[in-house]
DNA sequence: CATGGTCAAGTGGCA
DNA sequence: TGCCACTTGACCATG
């Protein structure tokens, strides 16, 4: 029926002409070197330009975007009020929330790959739960609500076993309320971890827990199920409006050799929404000119 | 100042 | 046992 289409993280526009971006970082031998006052400084800079990003987003009509989790550099290693310039940070952030909710902009986040809430080591698991924490927290100081309308979205990665789920749904139960009520997961696309029919059968089934549809993942890891049933599934597992992922192969659209799995610069086709209405991330590498020339697709 | 190598993370595959 | 690929963009040293 319809779709609003957004993009992830980075805005090159902005980036280009005036160095605006919210992904200021260090390598860990700066971090060691300089700590936490460092990176203060670094998520001061960058909670200043989400605010920016979301302004330019506003006037060019985008109503979907992924905040970076880098704003916060090794934010692993530290809690938000341990920074000096806490309250400047804050400040910033209630601000962006502003922004994102008088403009009506819907906005997510997808904390890194090394969240594994299933792993067998209980540091990791420590360590993603942190994680998850940290990015719930930001959401807070933003003022966007504590439901799947602005997700924390993550894989569950590993190789599918009732073992990785039952290690799954205990580290789940001991997440904040706030991060429980945001958390949703997304399908993969090797052919070893989460499908959508697994996701479904296995988390949305124990908690309820929304699934984010990955057309391309899809592609690569469809257990058996054709793309407009998964998607449909998926859909059906949102308390809100469902919010989904898209892009194409960089190597079967632009000409390249490579990993079929690479996305590309931009996307091609229309996204076919079987008559939902959802939001869908555009995850092309060309960031809002790759949304920009989907809207003038025909 | 431009370029290209390096760096973070966790897991699984492979020697 | 341990190394490499996987992924990705910013960092940072080199020239």
């Amino acid at each position: 029926m319809s779709h609003n289409v957004g993009y992830c993280c980075i805005n090159l526009t902005l980036q280009k002409s005036d160095n605006i971006t919210t992904n200021r970082d260090m390598i860990q031998r700066t971090f060691l070197e300089r700590g936490v006052s460092y990176a203060s400084e670094l998520a001061l800079q960058n909670s200043r330009d989400l605010i920016k990003i979301l302004e330019w987003n506003a006037a060019n009509n985008i109503k979907v975007f992924r905040v970076s989790s880098g704003i916060f550099p090794w934010n692993a290693k530290y809690e938000l009020t341990d920074l000096p310039d806490y309250d400047a940070i804050a400040h910033n952030l209630k601000i962006a929330g502003d922004v994102a909710l008088r403009t009506n902009q819907r906005l997510s986040a997808h904390p890194d790959h090394f969240v594994k809430l299933g792993s067998e080591k209980p540091t990791v698991v420590d360590n993603s739960i942190h994680d998850l924490e940290h990015h719930s927290a930001v959401f807070d100081l933003m003022g966007l609500p504590a439901s799947h309308y602005a997700p924390l979205n993550i894989h569950v990665g590993m190789n599918f076993s009732t073992d990785t789920v039952n290690r799954w749904l205990a580290a789940y139960d001991r997440l904040s309320d706030n991060c429980k009520k945001r958390l949703v997961v997304e399908n993969d696309d090797k052919s070893s971890a989460f499908s959508v029919r697994q996701l479904y059968y296995h988390l949305y089934k124990a908690i309820h827990i929304p699934i984010t549809f990955d057309y391309f993942h899809h592609q690569f890891h469809d257990d058996g199920w054709i793309e407009k049933d998964a998607l449909i599934t998926a859909a059906f597992t949102w308390d809100v409006r469902p919010l989904f992922h898209y892009s194409e192969s960089k190597n079967l659209n632009e000409n390249v050799s490579g990993n079929p799995r690479a996305h590309a610069d931009y996307v091609f086709s229309r996204i076919n929404d079987y008559g939902m209405n959802i939001d869908v991330d555009l995850e092309a590498k060309a960031k809002e000119l790759a949304l920009f020339k989907y809207r003038s697709l025909t």
